[in-house]
DNA sequence: TAAATAGTGTCTTTGAGACACTATTTC
DNA sequence: GAAATAGTGTCTCAAAGACACTATTTA
C-alpha cells in the first residue's frame, strides 16, 4: 500500500518548496489571430535585447504564481490586454475567443534558463494598431505569409521577419488549429464585427484556409448548418468594392459545432 | 523602440533566477487508455497520504527541470514506465500513441502549492496489470464507467472511485479527445496488436464512444478509407465469440488522416 | 443443429461541388 | 453602360446508413 504513494508523496514534498527543487519557470505566450484587408494577421512583438534581439516574440509573460496568483487563462487575456492597449473589461477583447494551444517545454527553448511556455490561441475581430507608449510601442499586427513559415513549423531562408525561440513553431501550430477549427466550429464569426455578411464570413474562410471558395456554395453551406448564423433582418449599407447588391446582415448562431462540417477543399496532401 | 522590450526582458530578468521569483512547480500527469474485455480501462494510481489519502489519481510527477532536463514528452513515457513496469525502450510502449493533452494550472488545484501540470494522452495496446513492488504497487487499469464522470467533467455523488486534485476534468477531456481522434484519424489502430481484425477494430471504436455501430457498414467504410488498414494475407485462429467464419487479419496503414472521416452517430445533442 | 458472426450487395437519402442564371449595385 | 457581386436553381456524384442475404464457424 506505501511503495506508489510513498513515491508520490515524497515527490510533491519536495517540490512543496519549489527553491529546494529544479527550477523552472511557466510563462504564458498568446498566438492572437485577426483579418486585415482580407489578410490573416498575428500578434507580434519586436525583441530589444539578446537573446534574440531585433527578432520578433509572441506577446507573453511570466505567469503569476502565488502573489495575486492567476489562472492561465486570465494570464493570457491579461498578456493580450497589454500588449493591445485594449482593456481587457468591457471592450472588444469581451468577443474574442481565446483557447489553449498547446505547451512547449523543451530543454534549452530559452538560452537562458528552463522555461515551460503555454501557448493560447486567440482569434479577435479587427482591432486598432497596438498602441505606441505604455507596454505595446513595439507591438504589430504582422500578415502571417510574411513569415515564410513552412510545413515543418520553421521559417523559409530569406524571411526578414524571424521570430525568436519556437514561436515560429508555436505560430505555425496556431494558424493550423485554426484552421481546423473553422471547419468544425462557428468560429469563423469571432473574426468578425457583431453583424456581419456572409461574403465577410467568406473573407475569412478564405483568408485563414488561403483558398478561394465558391461563393455560391459557400453561402448555402453556411445558411444549411443549424444555429451557424441567424438573420438580424438588416441589409449592409453597400454592394461588394466593385459591384453588386447589398448583402444582408446575420449575427453569430447558437450553434457550438458545425453539422455537418464545413470541410476545406483539397486536403489530399496532408492524409499521409 | 525600448519600451516593450525592456518590459519584456524585465520580466525574464526576473525569471532568471525562479528563487527570486514565483514559484511554480512543474508537473506532467498522463491519461493512459486501454482496451480490456471489451471496455475502455484508464490507469490510475492509489493515493496513499493526504491530501486526497485513498483516492485516485493520474500517474504523473515532476518534470525534471535542470539536473538531467528532459522535454515534456520524455517525462510522460517515463512516468507511463515507472507505473506500468513496462520497460520504456523496445518494449509495446514502443508503439503506444502518446500526445498532449492540455495543461491546468488554476490556482488551488493543489491545495499545497501552485502546480502547473502538463496532462498527456496516451493510446495502449492491452498491458500488463502494473507490477506488485517497485514504483506501482498501487497501480490498476480501471474501467472509465466505473469513475461516473459527467458531462461537466467531475464524479457522479455515491462514486467510490474518486480521483484526486482536478484528475476527473482532465480524464474527462480525455476521453473527450480520445472520442473525436477515432473520427478523424486513424489511431483506433493504436489500441490494438499489430494485426488485427476489422471487428476488433469495431469494438474499440464501440468502447471508446460507448455505442454499438452496424457491422456490415463499418467493415466497408474502414475498408473504403485510403491507408486506414492494409491487409496481411491472413486470417484470425478462430471465428467471433459464439460463432462467425475467421476473419481477415490487417494492420495499420500509412494514412494520418482519415478522410472522409469515420464521424459518429447521433451528436446531436452536442451541438448547442 | 441452432445461433451468431464475417463479409457483400443494394437501395435510399443527404450533402458537396460544378455550373448556370437573375437581380442589384459600383465605378 | 460594363463589370462585379449576392443569392438561388439545378444537376451530378460521393458517401452514409438501412436492410437483406450468404457463407462460415462456435457451442
Amino acid at each position: 500500500m506505501a511503495g506508489p504513494d510513498e513515491q508520490d508523496e515524497r515527490a510533491f514534498l519536495e517540490g512543496y518548496d519549489p527553491r529546494a527543487y529544479d527550477p523552472v519557470a511557466v510563462t504564458v505566450d498568446v498566438v492572437a489571430l485577426t483579418i486585415r484587408d482580407g489578410a490573416l494577421h498575428v500578434l507580434l512583438v519586436r525583441r530589444g535585447e539578446p537573446p534574440f534581439a531585433g527578432m520578433w516574440a509572441l506577446p507573453g509573460g511570466f505567469v503569476r504564481g502565488v502573489r495575486d496568483a492567476e489562472d492561465l487563462p486570465e494570464a493570457a487575456v491579461r498578456e493580450l490586454a497589454e500588449e493591445t492597449g485594449v482593456s481587457a473589461e468591457g471592450g472588444p477583447l469581451e468577443r474574442v475567443h481565446l483557447e489553449q494551444l498547446g505547451t512547449y517545454g523543451a530543454p534549452g527553448r530559452d538560452p537562458r534558463m528552463r522555461v515551460v511556455s503555454v501557448a493560447y490561441l486567440a482569434f479577435a475581430p479587427e482591432l486598432p494598431d497596438p498602441e505606441a507608449g505604455g507596454d505595446a510601442a513595439d507591438a504589430a499586427w504582422t500578415p502571417v505569409d510574411a513569415l515564410g513559415l513552412t510545413e515543418a513549423g520553421d521559417q523559409r531562408p530569406g524571411t526578414t521577419r524571424r521570430l525568436a525561440f519556437d514561436h515560429a513553431r508555436i505560430v505555425s501550430d496556431g494558424l493550423e488549429r485554426a484552421r481546423s477549427k473553422l471547419e468544425y466550429t462557428p468560429l469563423a464569426t469571432a473574426f468578425c464585427a457583431p453583424e456581419f455578411t456572409i461574403p465577410e464570413l467568406r473573407a475569412v474562410y478564405e483568408a485563414v484556409w488561403g483558398e478561394e471558395l465558391h461563393a455560391g456554395n459557400f453561402h448555402r453551406k453556411v445558411l444549411s448548418v443549424p444555429g451557424f448564423v441567424e438573420s438580424t433582418g438588416g441589409t449592409a449599407d453597400r454592394g461588394g468594392r466593385r459591384g453588386g447588391p447589398r448583402p444582408k446582415l446575420y449575427r453569430a448562431g447558437d450553434a457550438r459545432l458545425l453539422h455537418p462540417a464545413l470541410l476545406r477543399p483539397s486536403r489530399e496532401e496532408e492524409i499521409r
